[in-house]
RNA sequence: GGGCGAGUGGCGGAAUUGGCAGACGCGCAGGAUUCAGGUUCCUGUGUCCGCAAGGACAUGGGGGUUCAAGUCCCCCCUCGCCCACCA
């Protein structure tokens, strides 16, 4: 493990930035670290940062506050890693820090904590590294991070710091399991409802128990009491499906489509992802589709994530047409945005592994019936498959699964695909279409299936080519328009029913007339899946689930729960078989634990436990809800507690949540899908759990490769002759995100050695806008160290340590520039921007700078102010000196410095003068100055005046308070 | 390929939202303090011409709107991020 930032018996002699003979009272590295330890030990001891509920265990002191409004500030969930922090990640942690600090002095109710994301794949691999168990080293990591954060002097309440791995915390995590296991979506209600309700409708016959485990469509009477809960099972917001997973064997589990990349590699360690058939549990997350989708308008968040939301979601609309087949009893359903392209369509598409393709396949085709085409050979995919279908789509499918994702989806690859031997009709006017399988449509959007349209479609026009398919348009393009697909709007032609309407009208005609004929219907189609929620893994939560003999799922009651992980020695995910072997999850080597004797309402019965467990986003979803009633036995959260804090602007939701980009889509949609099943079941109170989402950016260095392409420890490369090199070895410089992989962290330790948490904090928050990302630079760092030191310098002698303010006003000049900066202040810390907030800082202390070099001391008029408004951001250094000046509490409740108004209106204004829109001049004047006044005084400006001889002025503008502009003829 | 965002001194970045481009900091130069060094202090610092006063040119490139453009409009270039056969 790495070494740990600690100021604990801070060594003075190892601090390489004190100067030996410097002042003994200087601010420099030493004296930082010293009243730093001093302030943490502070404000730990006098709880400074806990902050009441209105009502529960954590309600003491409440009454004083009551009157304020409340923020909730909150950082994205950290995850505990082993190996320590470098200075990129406490970035938004320290923006957040600053701005809930401010909103404190500003007078606001103010919650910030920070728990600990503990479960997860990296924690059980850096268990398996290190040879100990995950929970040794949770706690390991979690302790560290503590310390470093501590090492902050972030403004925390301790008490509310949960971590996913606590037994209290992941009995709740169980408990919403259960809460969405027993519950259904009702679309007619449009809210998930309790599943005994749905049992309700299908006794009545109310609603028919209908769905994939009823497929000859029985009434519920018919069906017996097992096929009942199948049915049931299936209608669950939570359910178990056989689907083909993402089955990583390197990481012994599978994984969610979101945690796949697009070279089919895992997210997680870039290991080799399979697709296979597995038994799996899924959350309907598609469900919520529309509503995840609608309610991003509530939200005050960044545009980019709102797209990546709405892409992510998919929504398509436009009419699902049923085609049916003429050689059998069947029909085939696509789903298109283009319904008006219907008469241009010259053949049909399944997706390979779309089950209609073995009904239609037949083994021999017979030849070309009464009005067919003869079909040529390119069709068949081969010699030997001419006129036996079911070879060529054997062979279809063995070609296409032996291709990788990378291969699958390259750009230019050629279309593919075979005949099946079978063809369907056009509803609209019975035109006879071929069928193919092609792996150009995907089994998991829509229906699976396509109406394909050369003429308007790109892909089908290239399959169309390939395989010498008619093309017909059906939207004219422009003259010009030639050899491609044309997708734009455009007068309909040969249909002989559309002809002449534009697309919308067409669409339009087309579904009503589908919808008319009992030929299809609009539609709207998503391409979120379901949530696949199950691990193969040994560090998560256990499901609260039990099997009986009928091998059907039975949730535990409440009173059984937690469900605690058992102790394990051997946690390691079996790999032997390689990528064909079952995936066996580790909990099933805990056999005296899956085999229980349970009365579940009929009497003690042997049943066996769930052993899948549930993935890490599972404990993010709602921890920002246990922040807030982290002690609550009996609730996930008290009802008054969380309307307190989450009641606010549309939608509700916590205040302010800072965090990476990284998370726009899973973390952030899971937990909105969480919240809103939360919200339907009236355990919290808003809609929405997030209102305001801000990305802050990352902090990117330069890394270094050596000359085989390994990347090469940064700190050791050392510049010179104009190049970079490594132990006497050229070296070539990149940029890139701070990290492990490009080995250019630079430690929060060594940067708190040489000029403490407070300069750390300045600089972090001085480098540019929170959001953007911006490049590392330790030598950039001192600016900020030497404004401290002279702010305390204009404050504390450093040769006795006594404290010089002037009891006596502060001049003129220098009283405005305080509530200049004040309001400018105020301003950039609401909204977040921090680096001009700190440069309007450092004008009024080179103004207090000044004042003490023309032999003055500084005016405590002005003094004061500064340090609170200093706070914020460096709080250890505010509170020291805050301290000094005679105030014995501290200053993290202090009301943050108000601008009186009457020092912000100027009596004079400095204009610009131009001659052809070109600066030629500055003037001052009253500020109340007439327009006429004001083009008086620049007339007689002698520059001015000396351009404006002997040349006409043709207009004259006049900006009050700003310019006057002369335009010459 | 599609979508979104960004290009300002040697560097990080400001710019009241159309009104003095370069706040603040780093770096650099000169000076002070120091035996010395700088992690201290002061002064200067966009580029070019000029001893100076002053002038010209400057916000990726080109065009446009305007009295006035880093900011608005059109075209192009470069970089970054996201999505990617989604019918």
């Amino acid at each position: 493990m790495d070494a740990v930032a600690t100021l604990d018996g801070a060594v003075d002699d190892d601090v390489t930035h004190t100067t030996t003979g410097a002042p003994p009272h200087r601010y420099d590295a030493r004296l930082a670290r010293r009243l730093e330890t001093k302030w943490q030990d502070y404000w730990e001891d006098h709880r400074t940062f806990w902050v009441p509920n209105p009502s529960g265990p954590l309600s003491g002191g409440f009454a004083e506050v009551a009157d304020r409004p409340k923020l909730y500030v909150l950082d994205m969930f950290p995850y505990p890693s082993g190996a320590g922090l470098h200075v990129g990640h406490p970035l938004g942690y320290i923006g957040t820090d600053v701005y809930a600090r401010f909103q404190r002095m500003a007078g606001r109710n103010v919650l910030h904590a920070m728990g600990y994301d503990a479960f997860g794949l990296p924690a059980e691999q850096y268990a398996l590294q290190t040879g100990q168990h995950p929970r040794v080293t949770t706690e390991q990591n979690i302790a560290n991070m503590r310390r470093q954060l501590r090492a902050l002097g972030l403004g925390h309440d301790p008490r509310r710091g949960v971590a996913t791995t606590d037994l209290h915390y992941y009995r709740w995590t169980q408990w919403i399991f259960l809460q969405i296991f027993n519950r259904w979506y009702d679309d007619d209600a449009d809210r998930a409802r309790p599943i005994a309700e749905l049992i309700d409708q299908f006794e009545s016959g109310a609603r028919a128990p209908a769905g994939p485990a009823n497929p000859e469509g029985r009434t519920w009477r018919d069906l017996d009491e097992r096929a009942q809960r199948r049915v049931v099972d299936a209608w669950r917001l939570a359910y178990r499906e056989m689907a083909p997973v993402n089955w990583s064997p390197a990481l012994g589990t599978v994984l969610a489509n979101e945690e796949v990349n697009a070279e089919g590699r895992s997210e997680r360690g870039n290991h080799p992802v399979y697709r296979r058939p597995l038994e799996q549990w899924m959350l309907r997350i598609t469900k919520y589709a529309d509503r995840l989708l609608a309610d991003l308008d509530l939200l005050t968040w960044p545009e980019p994530i709102k797209v990546m939301q709405r892409n992510w979601i998919g929504r398509s609309t436009g009419a699902s047409i049923r085609f049916p087949v003429t050689s059998r009893d069947e029909v085939i359903e696509v789903f298109t945005t283009r319904p008006d392209t219907v008469f241009g369509a010259t053949y049909l598409v399944l997706a390979p592994e779309h089950p209609l393709v073995d009904v239609l396949a037949p083994e021999a085709w017979a030849g070309p019936q009464a009005g067919e085409p003869d079909v040529p050979a390119s069709w068949w995919g081969g010699a030997d498959a001419v006129g036996r279908p079911r070879t060529a789509v054997g062979r279809y499918r063995e070609e296409v699964s032996r291709c990788t994702e990378l291969e699958r989806q390259a750009e230019d690859r050629e279309k593919t695909g075979v005949f099946i031997g079978a063809y369907a009709r056009n509803p609209v006017n019975g035109a006879l279409l071929p069928i193919f399988a092609a792996d150009y449509v995907l089994m998991g959007y829509g229906t699976g299936a396509i109406m394909a349209v050369p003429g308007e479609d790109q892909r089908d026009w290239d399959f169309a080519t390939a395989l010498g398919l008619p093309i017909l348009r059906t939207v004219q393009p422009p003259a010009s328009f030639d050899g491609e697909a044309y997708t734009g709007d455009g007068p309909a032609i040969n249909s002989g029913f559309l002809d002449g309407l534009a697309i919308a009208d067409a669409k339009q005609r087309v579904i009503e007339w589908l919808e008319a004929h009992d030929a299809g219907a609009g539609a709207t189609t998503y391409k979120l899946r379901d949530w696949l929620f199950s691990r193969q893994r040994y560090w998560g939560e256990p499901f609260p689930i039990v099997y009986g003999d009928d091998g059907l799922p039975r949730a535990l009651p409440d009173s059984m729960l937690p469900v605690e992980l058992p102790e394990l020695d051997e946690f390691e995910p079996r790999v032997d078989g390689g990528a064909d072997a079952p995936p066996e999850p580790p909990l099933a080597r805990a056999e005296q634990w899956v085999e229980v004797t349970l009365d579940l309402g009929d009497g003690p019965q042997r049943y066996q436990r769930e052993t899948n467990t549930m993935p890490q986003w599972a404990g993010s979803c709602w921890y920002y809800l246990r922040y807030l009633d982290p002690t609550n036995e009996t609730h996930l959260v008290d009802p008054a507690v969380d309307r307190y804090w989450m009641t606010g602007e549309a939608g509700g939701g916590v205040d302010l949540y800072v965090g990476g980009v990284e998370h726009a889509v899973l973390h952030l949609l899971y937990a909105r899908f969480w919240h809103k099943i939360l919200f339907d079941l009236g355990y919290v109170s808003t809609e929405e759990p997030f209102h305001r989402l801000f990305n802050q950016g990352t902090i990117e260095a330069t890394a270094f490769r050596d000359t085989r392409g390994f990347y090469v420890e940064a700190s050791t490369v050392e510049e010179r002759e104009g190049g970079f090199w490594l132990d006497g070895e050229p070296v070539t410089r990149e940029f890139g995100k701070m990290g492990k992989s490009l080995r250019n962290a630079v430690s929060p330790d060594d940067i708190y050695r040489d000029y403490g948490a407070d300069t750390l904090r300045l600089y972090e928050m001085f480098m540019g806008p929170l959001d953007a990302s911006r490049p590392w630079s330790t030598a950039d760092i001192i600016g900020m160290h030497r404004f401290l030191q002279r702010v305390w310098r204009n404050v504390v002698d450093e040769e006795s340590g006594a404290v010089r303010v002037a009891d006596a006003p502060a001049d003129v000049e220098t009283r405005r520039l305080l509530h200049r900066a004040i309001a400018a202040v105020r301003d950039d810390m609401t909204q977040l921007k921090f680096n001009t907030a700190i440069a309007r800082l450092t004008e009024l202390n080179n103004r207090l700078t000044q004042v003490v070099a023309d032999g003055g001391a500084a005016p405590r008029e002005i003094v004061e102010p500064l340090v609170l408004m200093l706070a914020p951001l460096t709080p250890h250094l505010a509170e020291e000196l805050w301290s000094r000046l005679g105030h014995p509490e501290s200053l993290a409740y202090m009301p943050f410095p108000e601008a009186d108004a009457a020092e912000l209106v100027d009596a004079t204004v400095e204009i610009v003068v131009q001659v052809d829109g070109k600066a030629r001049g500055r003037l001052q004047v009253p500020a109340a100055a007439s327009d006429g006044d004001l083009e008086a005084a620049a007339r007689a400006e002698p520059r001015v005046a000396a351009l404006l001889a002997d040349r006409t002025v043709r207009r004259v503008v006049v900006v009050p308070g700003r310019l006057v502009n002369f335009v010459l003829g």
